[in-house]
DNA sequence: CTGGGAAATGAACGATTGTTCAGTTAACCT
DNA sequence: AGGTTAACTGAACAATCGTTCATTTCCCAG
């Protein structure tokens, strides 16, 4: 038997990717099998083949595509002007964005040793650039005396890494919400780099 | 030929943890054969099995070692009585503790999954034990006044992955050093809980 | 000097890995 | 209605996986 019916090459596309995302980030690249993404789709083996060249490639692409898409959202909000205000826009976005995608933040802070030499440096050059625009903010505000940050660098860096813990720790149906999560962060954020 | 000269089981034992701990850190657990780690030590793969019982083993006690270890270290230093005393001690502590032990941490925290359910309810119960003791200070400092946090417990996890993030970009040589680091991440945490 | 046990080898086990490819089937076009 | 081709199967490939075990070697106690 070959070709099931009802088949179509722009539907099983994605699903493989949504299979190989699911299950990356339930037990890690190195521990999934091509074997195992073909049977969460309903294919053999082989058939994966048509969609991607290799197991690589379905990470970094999958790496890549979070990437992006959050550079995409996060540049489509309208600027604020403030930077206290930009700074309270970028930790509720932040929070709630990786939220909405527990499973592409996973993989894409997990599996960066699982890639190679070249796809490593195209998703670290993507995740330096989501770093830099948190960066931007800080440094406009210790220019207009809002935030005293001692290193704006690592200010940043220590932003983000607070914000995106998060998502170890949320479940949905616990005992706060989402926005209620974001407001209590907003307020060591905004009380962090204050001066 | 089998037992090289010199050799000796109270030598072999660590260096295969220490094999074991360096390839995890380095390419994932499950990226990681017993081969590889055997080829390490100097070793055939069977010979391993005089030292672990199995390559989960292995990885379960490399992450209980660290974080009994973590909290043996924390315990060990004389209670500074004021929160905020102790809040920087622990600030302090954590971020010189982990940067000088990069690979237990790397794989403590992102070999989790790789856990067997029984492993990894013991791990959890260490890690939150450990959380416990900076949301102790937090409480305290809080009955006191001097802190001013909305929700204790996301504050201490806000925190711990705030001071964890330094592992991420930290290299030795770096423009900064390691007190220096230690010095701004307390300016920002001391800021963020206060009142 | 010798026997015994600890330490390690090296081969073997079945299972599984990523990937290729010739063959088969079903959907679409004319 | 029939032929084309996209979509998929199923078998095969060599390599590697974790683990076991009979065998060999070396160190040390007596």
């Amino acid at each position: 038997m070959a070709r099931k019916t009802g088949s179509h090459s722009d539907i099983t596309g994605p699903r493989v990717r949504q299979a190989a995302l699911k299950l990356f980030a339930q037990k890690g690249y190195a521990a999934v099998s091509m074997r195992q993404i073909a049977t969460e789709v309903g294919l053999q083996a082989g058939a994966l083949y048509l969609y991607t060249p290799d197991k690589q490639a379905l990470l970094y692409e999958l790496m890549k595509d979070h990437l992006e898409e959050l550079l995409a959202a996060w540049q489509l909000l309208p600027d604020a002007g403030d930077p206290n205000e930009r700074l309270q826009q970028f930790t509720r976005f932040h929070i709630l964005y990786h939220l909405d995608r527990p499973e592409s933040v996973f993989v894409a802070y997990m599996e960066l040793r699982n890639l190679t030499p070249d796809n490593f440096t195209r998703i670290e050059a993507l995740r330096r650039s989501y770093e830099n625009e948190l960066e931007k903010i800080l440094i406009d505000g210790q220019a207009l005396g809002q935030f005293r940050v001692p290193d704006t660098k690592l200010a940043a860096l220590a932003v983000i890494a607070m914000l995106t813990g998060v998502n170890t720790w949320y479940r949905q149906g616990g005992r706060l919400s989402r926005v209620t999560v974001a407001d209590i962060y907003w307020d060591m954020v905004r009380k962090a780099v204050a001066a």
